[in-house]
DNA sequence: TGTACATCAGTGAACGCGCGTTCACTGATGTAC
DNA sequence: TGTACATCAGTGAACGCGCGTTCACTGATGTAC
């Protein structure tokens, strides 16, 4: 622990961050990200507008703090997921994490905003999150390299580093997209008007990933 | 074509609808749904802003407009490649669908706004592109009922009138999740910082498809 | 331990902006006799 | 065909609002001697 060199006003400082960015969480939730408003939180606070700009440097910035934030978290409980207890306990992490609070899943996946660029420590725990996955997948059975499996094998930077071939490459990959699929339509609630239970097709398809 | 009925001036207001519909897209694809201003859209139309009352009650008239259009737009692609096409010559309707405008794909399958609830006629159409994608699943091969095949047979309300068997359910709404599993997370850009070719990845999950 | 000074959290007033929306109106277009 | 009237598209002014952000300031907290 370096915590002892943390002096009282930065203790503070970092608690009030803290504080400001759970505030932003509640109202994203609330309302989406597109609603998130500096003078609102302030208010919710107890505090004038501008007293907010010791903290961060505007909207943009509490809004990139919140989203490295989100892919840390995502990050983290993935991590941990996968500690040797497999593919199906790491997909169950994820399915909770994003059940947890749906806003902070789409802040990550859902709709862009055009001409947002993440920086680059954002994309460095987004590979984080994906080579979770890829240790997760384990070794993959023999098999005939796919079209997928060669393109994967000629553009990994992605898996900098990582020993899995080609074909685990091709397994992880598919396990995002298709975990993803579900969870995004359950989020935004596609399923609800069609009386569909999502978490029956969630495992569905957490069953068929081993053959693919 | 009942085109005779409308008089000029119904004729003229149509048009103009169009006009406002056609920059508000515009918009959209510009700075996503939250950036939608009436005020932006009659100014770049030359008109003053209160002018557009005429054409939409408010803003949030429009937008459903803009949803429904949506739907329909995508129900009618997909509706005309099912035709006796197969599953393959649909998906790849659906990734030109969604490419052709990224924005519009997100407004129907991205982040949901917290409270937003769709009229009635719109989940009508909802259901017409699943029973699109049902069609061009075919007859399923025999095998034994899954866990995911016993749930869709009690929650088949989407299918209403349908007479596919359980397993076409189970491949229909794989095939829907996977296909959007994909194409939400390129059109998000996702692959791009992986150097990845998401085509090479949505064929190879279309491949997938016949044998789950 | 006590005083002098520097640091910094938070305030309140103010700026300019664009938003959605209303209202009373002008002027053009279409309709009826 | 020509006139009288109704319809309706569009304007301009105005309303109230909340937004992000700046600035000069007060007052409390921590630091150095």
């Amino acid at each position: 622990m370096a915590a002892a060199k943390a002096s009282p006003r930065e203790r503070y400082r970092d608690q009030v961050r803290t504080e400001i960015k759970d505030h932003a969480w509640q109202q994203i939730a609330a309302s989406g990200a597109s609603g998130l408003s500096l003078n609102a939180i302030a208010k919710q606070m107890g505090m004038s507008g501008p007293a907010l700009y010791r903290y961060f440097a505007g909207r943009d910035e509490l809004i990139t703090a919140l989203i490295r934030d989100a892919y840390r978290s995502l990050a983290d409980a993935v991590g941990a997921a996968e500690d040797g207890a497999g593919l199906a306990a790491l997909a169950h992490t994820l399915r909770d994490w994003a059940l947890a609070d749906p806003q902070r899943y789409f802040l990550i996946y859902g709709t862009p905003v055009p001409g947002y660029q993440a920086p680059d420590d954002v994309t460095a725990i987004a590979d984080e999150i994906m080579r979770a996955i890829l240790d997760a997948c384990g070794t993959p059975p023999d098999r005939p390299a796919t079209a997928l499996d060669t393109h994967l094998a000629g553009h990994r930077r992605w898996a900098t580093g990582h020993p899995a071939p080609p074909a685990a490459l091709s397994r992880a990959m598919k396990t995002w997209t298709r975990l993803h699929g579900v969870l995004s339509l359950e989020l935004a609630g596609h399923f609800t008007g069609m009386d569909i239970d999502p978490a029956v097709l969630f495992a569905s398809e957490l069953d068929d990933l081993p053959a693919s």
